[in-house]
DNA sequence: ATGGTGGTCACACCA
């Protein structure tokens, strides 16, 4: 079984790129962040036309996640026990989704961006992976041999090596200590990165501006951390750099997890 | 030397 993971910068504007990728990958299960768009707009039937079952939540031009399946879709969750809001009201954003795909419990991940080192919104970013941690750590006290799937944009870049020059981000988010230690609680409570030692050096999303990509200078924020039942099922992942080239692509690439 | 979205046709917001 093949799982991929793709922040996809909005699917209206993508789709006929994402489906043509899907179906030349040979992907099974595809994790979508940022579709930018409500339920009501999700181009549904290219996928189904695929073969794929469709679950999505999105409430506006903001975030919304995605899970798409052709090996089953079944008790799909909108958001995680004790998701963090935000707005005013404080309301739930459409950050996470989840599926079971053959024995697969998957999680499209969309990780609060965190803005700037003093914004209010690196707080929830804090929060809000403090809380995936505490749900993540339930389901494996719940059952230690549960195949879960932790994939997504987490907006963090965990390592040095992970950004392109560690003396750009000086004052910037993803690669502040407290960032770092809230997306390694997620790993100290099980849950394994599968796909680094696969792709070394690797990046997985490389900025518009400024001729980021040519130039290679990209950060890795995306992943698919799994559980320990799971880990054990992997034989290979890549990250598609293709996926990020020409006119029209995202500016993140899929990440994608081959499992036995 | 950015791109997507919405509301309006110039810009604000988010990344």
């Amino acid at each position: 079984m093949r799982i991929a993971t793709w922040n996809v910068n909005s699917i209206r504007a993508r789709v006929d790129r994402v489906v043509d990728w899907l179906e030349r990958a040979d992907i099974d299960v595809l994790l979508m962040q940022e579709t930018k768009c409500r339920d009501d707009q999700f181009p549904d039937l290219p996928f189904v036309g695929l073969g794929y079952e469709v679950a999505h939540v999105g409430h506006s031009q903001w975030n919304g996640v995605a899970v798409v399946s052709r090996v089953g879709l079944a008790d799909v969750e909108i958001g995680f026990p004790g998701q963090p809001g935000w707005g005013d009201p404080v309301a739930a954003e459409a950050r996470a989704i989840a599926a079971t795909c053959d024995g697969v419990r998957v999680w499209s991940l969309y990780v609060p961006n965190g803005r700037t080192l003093d914004d209010p919104h690196l707080t929830y970013k804090l929060d809000w992976l403090a809380k995936l941690r505490e749900a993540g750590a339930g389901w494996l006290a719940d059952d230690p041999d549960a195949q879960v799937l932790l994939g997504g944009d987490w907006n963090v870049a965990p390592r040095d090596e992970d950004v392109w020059d560690m003396a750009v981000f000086a004052t910037s988010t993803h690669v502040s200590p407290p960032e770092r230690a809230a997306f390694q609680a997620v790993v100290d409570a099980g849950y394994a990165d599968v796909v680094r030692p696969y792709t070394e050096g690797q990046f997985t999303y490389w900025d518009y501006t400024q001729l980021r990509f040519p130039r290679k200078e990209g950060m890795r924020i995306d992943f698919a951390l799994t559980s320990p039942a799971l880990a054990r099922r992997v034989t290979g992942a890549e990250i598609v750099r293709e996926e990020r080239k020409g006119k029209g692509a995202s500016d993140h690439a899929p990440v994608v997890v081959e499992l036995d």
